[in-house]
DNA sequence: TAATTTTGAGTTATCGGTAACACCCATTTT
DNA sequence: AAAATGGGTGTTACCGATAACTCAAAATTA
């Protein structure tokens, strides 16, 4: 590997002088500065960031940590936090946490050995609140994304889940169901805990009452589980209607229905958050709340930056972005 | 921050001892060990990985660098290799090049200053060959994905793009089509030649000879010129069905063929390459050739880390992954 | 012309670890 | 009893860069 010390000798100048031209810093004569740069280029010269890391005391890493890289909302927003990063120059350590607690610390302990710069942190859920506190003692930034944690003071991007979900839930309610379902993620996550209750404000809005043995509570990330959705339909008075609180659970729903027969929306009806990415475009087709994926990761991202760069210690910001209903062809009136 | 000087101090012992215990080298006895061990718990130390890295020369991050974040090929794909890569105890440096060969450059530099220990590259066509070089220049090693590229010897691991492409369009001269669009990536890209090739020979296997004029060479990631397909509707004879090389150009078609008030697969039947990964089960429609992309992901970073770690520098390797034709909706019989 | 300022460098210490070697003391061997 | 062995630990140098300081020569000023 080629260093400093072996583009000083080739120039005849001390290493600091070709530290000096890297960093255009100091005074440095413009015969020399060539000399150096010519060097540099013949020698194809690339400077160790590990060495200035460690000098410096920071690595123009930022890490960004989702739960689960297969869905769409994640990676659209990771698309977003790429470009913000890039613009300003850092480099991403990306991980993904899979929905599981265990990875996360894992993860967790790898970013502070990397000592990065910040952390853009979609948390698994409540219980993130140890990892995140490991980074406040170690005061690395960070900027919590789509989940808000209770106990943490940070910049936090989120959407508007209750909005959201009372959307989409009164739509169904407009076109007549009245049995509706939910198919919730673990009440141990804000965004679910807060469409819940924006399913239950639909309900007592347009004067109906909620229905407890309607709602599942599974996990945001796989639908395995079927036992819950065969619990709703064997219901005496089974839905018309069932809401999933994103996207992956509405796969899972509706892949499920249609073993069983039934199909959407002839049989039930069918919403959620979250759209599918470009992907999703091949047959648009379930009506949802559709969130600027892209927007979280980009606004997270600025702000996060300026939180490293910025001075100011300014107080926590929370950016709520609003949601869109899409209203597609999973949905129809009630016979 | 807390350094094993901190640690050496309050457990009364020099740096190096602490050095020890951590990494578990050399002579300790039981006694230091537990009183060390003890001190880095209370000070809740984590190891500075930059400095290790400076003084090891290596830094237990490897690099994947793919195309496109949005399509879930490479998303299944990048779970692949951060399985493999996490069991070994390796981070991973995600880079994403947007199919751009200046953004897959500046990747490049950047994984040449973090000096990490190895890149799983999915290059973005046969220029990047210059990237792999600057690789192969400064020794790291590296494992290329999904395209080959010409001049560059290296382990790789392929999709059958001829044989899945040939399966596709002879599924469709099986159905009765005669007069087979291809809406192809880019001519740089191996892929798309070999599918291009496929698409040839199940032509010329089946008697029909190839017209050029229904084969448009368009980009692999975006569909947003659609005077190809424009040119294609409006041939004399125009065609009956269209292959499309990739997922994403297949929802391109897919909704270009809908904006202009035709339907798939009554009017046209579509086929294409990989497949939509979970959000593409909501409506399994398109018939298509699946390829294994998590295995891509997973053997490849499987290869990257023997050649890191194995001393024996064996031959290249050339991992051939077959896909798998699935038939759905889009295709039917001609009419 | 002498004093002062500016310019363009070089020197040294340091970031947080680890390799290689040195060293001491208690056993064991001769 | 002297020599050899080896377990347990400390010292020193170094990885590749940069901050802070120093200093000589040139340029400017008095």
């Amino acid at each position: 590997m080629i260093t400093i010390y072996d583009i000083a000798e080739k120039a005849g100048v001390s290493a600091m002088t070709v530290s000096r031209v890297i960093n255009n810093t100091g005074r440095i004569s413009e015969a020399t500065r060539k000399r150096v740069r010519k060097v540099m280029e013949d020698l194809h010269y690339i400077p160790n960031s590990m060495a200035r890391s460690l000098v410096l005391q920071k690595t123009k890493i930022l890490s960004l940590l989702i739960t689960d890289i297969t869905n769409p909302f994640y990676t659209t927003l990771a698309r977003g936090a790429e470009d913000a990063a890039k613009r300003a120059g850092y480099r991403l350590l990306f991980a993904n946490s899979d929905e599981d607690y265990a990875k996360e610390k894992d993860y967790v302990d790898m970013i502070l050995s990397t000592r990065v710069d910040g952390v853009l942190f979609a948390p698994t859920g409540d219980h993130s609140v140890e990892n995140l506190e490991q980074l406040q003692k170690r005061n690395i930034p960070f900027v919590v994304l789509d989940r808000e944690i209770p106990g943490i003071e940070a910049d936090v991007v989120l959407g508007d889940s209750k909005e959201g979900a009372r959307k989409l839930v009164e739509h169904l309610i407009g076109l007549g169901h009245r049995r509706i379902a939910m198919i919730n993620g673990s009440q141990d996550v804000s965004t679910a805990r807060l469409r819940y209750t924006g399913y239950c404000e639909a309900h007592l809005l347009n004067g109906l009452s909620v229905d407890d043995s309607q709602v599942a509570h599974l996990n945001y990330r796989d639908f395995h589980d079927e036992s819950a959705l065969d619990a709703l339909l064997n219901l005496e008075d089974p839905p018309t209607a069932i809401f999933a609180a994103n996207n992956m659970l509405a796969v899972g729903v509706i892949q499920s229905l249609r073993l069983r027969g039934l199909q959407v929306p002839d049989d039930l009806s069918v919403v959620c958050f979250d759209d599918f990415g470009p992907s999703g475009a091949i047959s648009p087709f379930l009506t949802l709340a559709s969130q600027p994926a892209y927007q979280f990761g980009l606004l997270g991202m600025q702000m996060l930056i300026e939180r490293i760069e910025g001075e100011a210690v300014h107080e926590n910001r929370k950016i709520i972005l609003p949601s869109e209903m899409i209203i597609r062809a999973s949905t129809q009136a009630l016979k």
